[in-house]
DNA sequence: CGTCTCTTTGAAACGCGTCAATGGCTGTGG
DNA sequence: CCACAGCCATTGACGCGTTTCAAAGAGACG
C-alpha cells in the first residue's frame, strides 16, 4: 500500500562514471535474504562486501554471555563490510535480516580488486565507514550519558526517519520487537514495554505486535532531549 | 627511568617501499602538544591528518548538555581523523593531549593526494580506521550489556595494555584522573573512586595520584569477567 | 484449536547516581 | 618559608531509576 520511495542512487556510486558504474555492478552477486537470514557473521572471516537494496538488516553482537547488542540496523543504500578489502579482515559485527531483503555482494577479491582500479569507490567506501563511525559514536555517547527514557525515545526517532509517513505519523519500516528495542538501548524489554504503553498512553506512538508508529515527532523529541537532572 | 618501548614502525608505513615512505614522511609537519592542548575539535573541519609519535591522547565527545564521554585513548603508532582525504569531512570526536606529546600532521589536501598515489596507504588508512571501529564496538557492547564494576576493570587492563611493566605491576603510561576513568565507562568519579579504593584494599592495584598501577591483572580480568547475574 | 512467540503488568531488590562535606597534594605568591 | 588557593580524591547517607523475577494475557500460525 505504501509507496516505497524513490530509491536514490546509492550514496556507493557517487563520482562514478557510467562505464565505472558498469564495472562495478557487473560482478555483482545478487542475493536474496529471509527474516533472521545471517548475511555475515561477526568475527568470521569478512569475505564479502554487500550493498542493501531492499529491506533492513540489523547489525549486531553477541558477547560471551550469549547477550545481543544492536549496534545499528541499516536499508537501501547502506552498506555492509565496506572494509572487506583488508587482507584477513573479520566481520566486527552481525548482519540479520529483519524482513526479506535483497543484496548485492562482491567477493572480497573482486571488491578489493575494484577498489584498487576505482580511487573513487575506495574514498566513497571510506566515506560509508564514516557514516557508520557517527553512528556509533552517537550511540556510545548516548548509552554514556543518557538514561533509558531518553535513549529509547531516540532511537525510535532514528528508525522512524528512515521509515515512511502514514496518517499523522511515522511508520518504521520493518518489524521491531521490544526485545530489540531493548538491545538498540541497552535495556530490557520490560523497562520498553513499560515506557512505550506509558507513550500511547499520551498519543506520542501507537504500536501493534511489531508495527511501530510515531504519532508525534515533536513530543518524542522532547522526551529524548529532556535533562537526565 | 622507564624506558619509553623501542618504537615498532607505525602500522601507517606497512607495505610501502622505502620510497614511498619517504614521499609520505617528507610533507608532514611535525606539532609538540602540551597536556589538555586540542589537536582537533569535534564537529570542526577535518583539515588535518595525524600520527602520533610520542604521548597519548584522549578521544572525546562533548555533549550539548556538557558532558563529556572519553571514547578512546591513543598513543604511539596510531592514527587520529584518519576520515580527512573525505572532502567536507568533519571530525567525529576531538583529540587532546594526556600528556606532553608529538605528532605528525598533514593537511587534508596532502593526505588526500598521497591517499590517491599510494593504494597501500589508502588500504592501511582503512585498516586504521577498521581498527578504531573494533574498540568502539567493544565499548559500545560493554556499555549496553555490562555494569561499572567489569566495565572500570576492562577500561583499566586496556589502558595498562599500552602501558608498561614496573615491579610486579603493569602502570598506565600516562596521567589520568577519577572524572577521566568515570567518563571512560559512563559513569561518576565517586563510583569509580570508591571502587578503585575496594581494589586497591583487595591488593589489585595500586594507585597515586594519577598514576595508575595494575599489581594483578588476572585478578582484575577475574573481576572484569564476573557476571553481571 | 493448541502452541509458540511476543507483550503486559505488578512487586520487590539493588546498583549507582546525587549531594554534601572533608581531606590531601601541588604549586604559587606574599 | 609558610599560607593560601585550587584541584583532585575520599567517604557517607539518601533516593530514584532499572533490573529482576513471576505470572498471566494476546496475537499469529500451523
Amino acid at each position: 500500500m505504501t509507496m516505497t520511495r524513490a530509491s536514490a542512487p546509492p550514496r556507493l556510486l557517487a563520482g562514478l562514471s557510467e562505464g565505472e558504474q558498469r564495472d562495478l555492478l557487473a560482478p555483482a552477486l545478487p542475493r536474496l535474504l529471509k527474516p533472521h537470514d545471517v548475511l555475515g557473521h561477526q568475527g568470521g572471516p569478512a569475505d564479502l562486501f554487500a550493498l542493501i537494496q531492499i529491506g533492513h538488516l540489523k547489525l549486531c553482537r553477541t558477547s560471551a554471555a550469549g547477550t545481543e547488542t544492536l549496534v545499528a540496523v541499516i536499508g537501501p543504500g547502506d552498506c555492509y563490510a565496506a572494509i572487506a578489502p583488508i587482507p584477513g579482515s573479520r566481520y566486527p559485527v552481525s548482519a540479520i535480516a529483519l524482513e526479506p531483503a535483497r543484496v548485492l555482494t562482491w567477493p572480497r577479491q573482486t571488491i578489493a580488486a575494484l577498489a584498487d582500479r576505482l580511487p573513487r569507490l575506495k574514498t566513497n567506501m571510506l566515506a560509508e565507514i564514516s557514516l557508520r563511525m557517527s553512528g556509533v559514536l552517537a550511540v556510545v555517547e548516548d548509552l554514556a550519558t543518557e538514561r533509558v527514557p531518553q535513549r529509547l525515545a531516540r532511537a525510535l526517532l532514528r528508525l522512524a526517519a528512515h521509515g515512511y509517513a502514514t496518517r499523522g505519523g511515522l511508520e518504521i519500516a520493518h518489524p521491531v520487537t521490544r526485545q530489540e528495542l531493548a538491545d538498540l538501548t541497552g535495556s530490557t524489554l520490560f523497562t520498553v514495554s513499560r515506557l512505550m504503553a506509558q507513550w500511547e498512553g499520551d498519543g506520542l506512538l501507537r504500536s501493534a505486535r511489531g508495527a511501530v508508529t510515531v504519532l508525534d515527532p515533536e513530543g518524542l523529541e522532547l522526551v529524548a532531549a529532556a535533562e537526565p537532572d
